[in-house]
DNA sequence: TAACCGGGTTACGTTCACGTAACCGGGGGT
DNA sequence: ACCCCCGGTTACGTGAACGTAACCCGGTTA
């Protein structure tokens, strides 16, 4: 190993850890990613975050979310256990949806991705619109 | 706001600023958070985080990728700014791609997410099977 | 009786991510 | 002459993600 690549070593991060490994961790790594990357997903942790809600709340604040997307995402997070679904057995009967410790501490790293995606939002865009303008690359 | 909530706002990060907004925030938002949780993109940005390399190596690297999907990931990724590509004008002609300085910034809060899921991936799986299991609700 | 609410489910259609396979153009190896 | 390598592109097909609209059941309201 290079000197460089040996302080390299110390000061960044070894992305390398999420790439080759066994394929079965490499598949799990990737179905937490999508679950990140899907479209309702983090919205959903994040009001939850908060506080506990019902279906009908959730479904109004989260703006645009079909009760199809919003009952088929919570069961994603259900199966994974970052999100826990308690049913009152009264009259009429109660729903209520809250995150577990896991989906509490799932909060924090993507957090940290929010905030990235937040701070370089206005430049990535500037990058999107560079490439697009460019006609040998959008068109 | 009550004692319960002013503490949690202090411990918590405030996960709501990335769900309200205005709406063109929530899109560019959504589509960074697509990137990361696409197929190909987060494995790439990890390899080049190392050092530039060459379309090739990055298949040879990339167990399973096509040909296809490397090269529109990689434009993808050229798009947003993460990546950058060099054609040597050299005889024969040689291509290489290297991770940016926002790629390299992309790293930092990646990595956060990969412990993460790296720390819980098997409570995780544990989670699924469990809820697999359960007949009423796999079935 | 009719209409509405809560918490969904089902059917249906579209778009998109991803995969496979074939092709291409210039150069080099044998 | 022939095939391989590099860096892709193009055509085609599949399944998943996502959307809309309709329906459902038990209970309450008007």
């Amino acid at each position: 190993m290079t000197i460089e690549g040996r302080m390299a070593s110390i000061h960044e991060p070894r992305m390398h850890s999420m790439c080759g490994h066994d394929p079965q961790e490499a598949e799990m790594f990737r179905s937490i990613l999508s679950r990140i990357g899907d479209k309702w997903s983090v919205m959903l942790v994040g009001m939850l975050h908060e506080g506990p809600l019902r279906f009908t709340e959730l479904k109004q604040m989260t703006s645009g979310i079909s009760a199809k997307m919003l009952a088929h995402t919570l069961r994603q997070l259900e199966r994974d256990g970052l999100v826990e679904r308690e049913i009152f057995a009264e009259i009429p009967p109660r729903v209520v949806y809250r995150s577990t410790p896991l989906g509490k501490s799932l909060a924090v790293p993507i957090m940290a991705v929010a905030e990235w995606a937040s701070a370089h939002q206005a430049e990535i865009a500037g990058n999107r619109d560079r490439y697009d303008a460019v006609p040998d690359s959008g068109a």
